[in-house]
DNA sequence: TAACTGACTCGGC
DNA sequence: AGCCGAGCCAGTT
C-alpha cells in the first residue's frame, strides 16, 4: 500500500483512480500513529495536502470501517484534542476506553496533555 | 438536479 | 477571550 505520499490535491482528487486511494492514504497515515499518541484530522489532511478539507479526513475515518486493515481511528481527534467522533464507535465511550488502554488520559471527552501527545505526520514522517 | 450535512479548521469581530 | 461565519469534498436526501 502506498505510503500516503503528499501530492497535488487537484491531481489526486481529479483522477478517479487516485481518488480511491484517498481513503487508503488517510487510513495508512492513521495506522502509522504510534501507540500512545494522537493526531488531528487537520494534521492528516495537511500531510495529504488537503489541509483545507479536514472534514474529508473525518469522513474517511468514518469509512475506516470498510478499511482492509484495522485503523486506530480512536487516535484521531479534532484540533483541540476533543473526542468528536466517539459517538461513531458504536459505544459512547468505546473511543475513550481504547485511548485509556494506551495510557492516554481522557477527561471530559478531551485528551489530556494533547499537545504533548500530539503526533504530526507532516513533522514525524517528514516530507 | 440542487441543497444539506458532516468524526474540521481558520480568521474575523 | 469567546462566538460567528465561511470554505472545503463527497455522499445523501
Amino acid at each position: 500500500m502506498a505510503k500516503a505520499k503528499p501530492q497535488s490535491k487537484k491531481q489526486r482528487l481529479k483522477d478517479p483512480l487516485n481518488k480511491h486511494s484517498f481513503f487508503e492514504d488517510v487510513w495508512d497515515v492513521a495506522r502509522q500513529i504510534p501507540k500512545g499518541r494522537v493526531t488531528s484530522y487537520g494534521a492528516i489532511a495537511n500531510y495529504l495536502g488537503t489541509k483545507m478539507s479536514a472534514r474529508m479526513v473525518g469522513w474517511a475515518m468514518g469509512a475506516s470501517h470498510f478499511a482492509p486493515a484495522k485503523v486506530p481511528a480512536h487516535r484521531v481527534v479534532n484540533r483541540v484534542g476533543l473526542l468528536t467522533g466517539k459517538m461513531h464507535f458504536g459505544a459512547p465511550d468505546a473511543m475513550q476506553k481504547l485511548l485509556e488502554k494506551e495510557k492516554i488520559k481522557v477527561e471530559n471527552n478531551k485528551v489530556k496533555e494533547f499537545e504533548k501527545l500530539f503526533w504530526d505526520p507532516a513533522k514525524e514522517l517528514m516530507l
